[in-house]
DNA sequence: CGGCGTAAGTTGGATTTTCCAACCCACTGA
DNA sequence: TCAGTGGGTTGGAAAATCCAACTTACGCCG
């Protein structure tokens, strides 16, 4: 039999192997340029190669170069990469709460003042989105 | 220079090998039991065991025995575990948006009627955690 | 000019993981 | 008795990873 056609799959594809997220948190960190995000994330340098490649190739980040003489680059994030935001939030809101131990390595304050707490809502009525409140609503069968 | 150490990392560690979360969704869908978490996410079966060790071990997953004759064992999900749906709706919407091309496999129906269109809000507020209304309230040297 | 430093990789070889198919054991139902 | 199912385990080949050293291209300092 098939494996189940999904989306989670489909993501994982693309920026689930190992250090693909960590990598992409540097750059939402601002850290974006090769050895920094090597030394920041602990990933080989042959591996962060492909997995940077990877990425660019799937649209997620942006190579840019912002020096000719010397050549220098950094990556940087498309629409899509941005999207992955919320992504990074729940994980480490998970991390947060389930692994880290002691002090939480890093906090976020919000714009209203507060230190984040994230939540899913639904959109349409702004209720929170439990695994209770939600059924599935239609699965191709092929 | 030692890694960075952060929630995203350690959350990873737990849950950022592959098929982790594969298996994870498939007990999420009610597939609790090894063979089907198999052929439904298509891993191996050995690297499967290991897996679903590790995550009982982390305790995201909890090993139950349902019946004594013949032994038979189900996986369910701990509290932890649950609290990875955030994580999966994310993922899912994610890849749903940037990655999956034609119909979507897989669409959740809210309790509220719409089609689920998952948000990530600050708590305390109610406003959208976007990458921008985000600072950085704190970190640890050391 | 010579030498040192930095950015961004590339290369080679050893080590780990992963994949895959086959096998195993306990039990059941026909 | 004999095929079938659930839940793995095992062995060997293939792929991915780690690590340190090397490279290339340039800037800066004396």
């Amino acid at each position: 039999m098939a494996p189940r056609s999904c989306s989670i799959a489909n993501a994982l594809g693309v920026v689930g192997e190992r250090w693909s997220l960590l990598a992409l948190r540097e750059v939402f960190l601002g850290v974006t340029r090769f050895d920094q995000i090597a030394a920041n994330t602990g990933a080989s340098r042959d591996v962060l190669t492909v997995r940077l490649k990877k990425l660019v190739a799937a649209g997620v980040l942006e190579k840019h170069q912002y020096s000719e003489h010397p050549p220098r680059h950094e990556y940087l994030l498309t629409d899509s990469g941005r999207a992955l935001h919320n992504v990074m939030l729940m994980l480490k809101e998970w991390g947060d709460t389930y692994v880290t131990e002691g002090a939480l390595p890093l906090v976020w304050e919000h714009s209203c003042g507060a230190v984040l707490e994230p939540r899913v809502v639904c959109t349409a009525c702004g209720e929170e989105a439990t695994s209770e409140s939600l059924t599935r609503a239609a699965e191709l069968t092929h």
